[in-house]
DNA sequence: CTAATGTCTACAGTAGCTAGAGGTTCAAGA
DNA sequence: TCTTGAACCTCTAGCTACTGTAGACATTAG
């Protein structure tokens, strides 16, 4: 392999901070580098490649182990695929709770703002319904879109 | 002030955890308690009542930052409340975004997942479409929380 | 009285980075 | 060739918002 990127090329490349690039190695989700005469980190196109997967995973909310998982699957080229496919299944549920639950907290925080007339503390409904959450009556939930 | 719960009653009272609660304490989002004979905390309806604030406004994904500022502001009821206001304002839009750019994880962790054909892991579409981002026409996002 | 449960302090650990101190190496300009 | 300044090195600490542990003391039920 040829190695000729510094760990700053390999960060701009793939849109990832350094101290981020060192830190993915550190718990060993990067191969430790070869290293230049002067001690510096040299990467190569795998290691691109490599960085550019986890960055985007990282982006559509897999957990680093999660990452990890994907990682040794993607390194047995042979296997099925059914246990990639149960992770970013899993993933996708993950998404969607939160965007269930993120709509609800929406409805509420809107509500609570139409109700807050801009007087004074003493009769401000956010704080009024912030303490009291029997003062709320939220949706469990509804579809989502 | 009859203080008359310990911290455990006041954790099932806020459905909060005993080390929560004592770790609120620390950070000073709520008092020191009066304690015990035997040194345990004893607390009264107006911490039962401040920790129900800071647990729901947590619910709703206000910060702790953000919970203090409100405490505070409650502290002056003569105060207007835009202060209040501003603070409910921008977590509501921060929750509008956190939904959108899930909206656009979840239709891509769709296309990702109608893609895979269930055969081995060297065709499987999901590491293709992490590994290049390319692949993927999404919609611009952020990365999730 | 005893056993079980609750509470105490203090500290360590979690995810996923980010920032800083203090020193070394590299590449470009004079 | 020398110098400057950016980029690199290691190591450590910090961030949010908790959660968990250990070992000792307090309280309560039977």
């Amino acid at each position: 392999m040829t190695a000729t990127h510094t760990i700053g090329r390999l960060a701009l490349a793939t849109g990832c901070k350094v101290q981020t690039v060192r830190y993915y190695e550190q718990i060993g989700l990067l191969p430790e580098p070869i290293r230049s005469q002067g001690n510096q980190r040299l990467y190569g196109q795998t290691d691109i490649d490599r960085l550019a997967f986890i960055r985007h995973s990282r982006e559509l909310g897999f957990s680093l182990q999660a990452i990890r998982d994907l990682l040794s699957l993607s390194d047995d080229p042979e296997k099925p695929c059914e246990a990639v496919d149960a992770i970013a299944q899993v993933q996708l549920e993950e998404v969607e709770r939160r965007i269930v639950s993120l709509r609800a907290l929406k409805l509420e925080l809107t509500r609570m703002l139409q109700q807050c007339r801009g007087g004074r503390v003493s009769e401000c409904r956010i704080i009024a319904v912030l303490s009291d959450h029997s003062l709320c009556q939220t949706v469990e939930h509804e579809p989502v879109v």
